[in-house]
DNA sequence: TCCGAAATGTAACGTTATAACATTGCCTTT
DNA sequence: AAAGGCAATGTTATAACGTTACATTTCGGA
């Protein structure tokens, strides 16, 4: 591996590899697939995604303890993800409507909102028309 | 310990170990409050959690891997949860438009709903008021 | 060149969850 | 009463996910 030029370039290989698959992937598979990229410690990849999460470049996807890497840099926003427990892929969406519906019924009940998770499990397009009935 | 009725209780004690509580518990803290009671498996405790589950009693807070006592048995709804960061308590909502946006949204990308996990993190009025500014 | 900050590695540990298999108590049938 | 089934529980081990502590390496600037 290169020695020289390892300095800085984890977080770039996580990101990478993330952007290579269009599925959550956990911290460990990131760390099998970047072993012969010279990484070699789980440290290393929760450090780099805790890097790219402060940098919005990932996101975590909590109900499958998985990460994902974000289709772009919409800075503030609430991210939506659509899961298809079939075949494992993610959508990501940013609806304006959502966010209302959050910010209304915290100032219902006096709530102040910070980071929101929104994840809508289910069967995606193509899954479901494979198999209508499952 | 009552060895003679000890039979079909645990899932009680878990339920009512966790509405003694107000805030999300995870499974090992169950354990230790239910040890005096008989309870002395993780695996009792997550059997527990799963039938309570499936019944609709309890809820799993995704992005806290914990527990928490359904506030009432609302059945199909997608329940919202309040979670203070500042002191862990977590408040359950029911809200039409919510799920209505969810439903239209996955209408639009031709994606099968099925669960929904929602979860808004912050401040509950109460810490909201006690430290305005933090 | 030397120093300090940042990145990485290593190892151990902590936390959450499940698997595999044995055991116990209760209930029904005979 | 004996036998057998069944569900709940216990025991043990392990998988999966995540963090801590500390040593070492590397890079960039004074």
């Amino acid at each position: 591996m290169p020695r020289g030029s390892a300095r800085l370039a984890h977080a770039d290989r996580v990101l990478r590899c993330m952007k290579r698959q269009n599925r959550p992937l956990s911290a460990y598979e990131i760390l099998e697939d970047l072993r012969d990229e010279g990484v070699t410690a789980a440290t290393t990849v929760y450090r780099a995604l805790a890097k790219l999460h402060a940098a919005g470049h990932v996101h975590r996807i909590e109900s499958l303890n998985a990460w994902t890497a974000c289709c772009e840099p919409h800075h503030a926003e609430t991210p939506v993800f659509e899961i298809c427990d079939d075949c494992g892929n993610v959508k990501e969406h940013v609806d304006a409507h959502l966010a209302g519906n959050i910010a209304a019924l915290s100032a219902r009940s006096g709530f102040a909102p910070g980071r929101s998770v929104i994840e809508i499990h289910g069967r995606c397009s193509d899954c479901d028309t494979a198999v209508p009935n499952a």
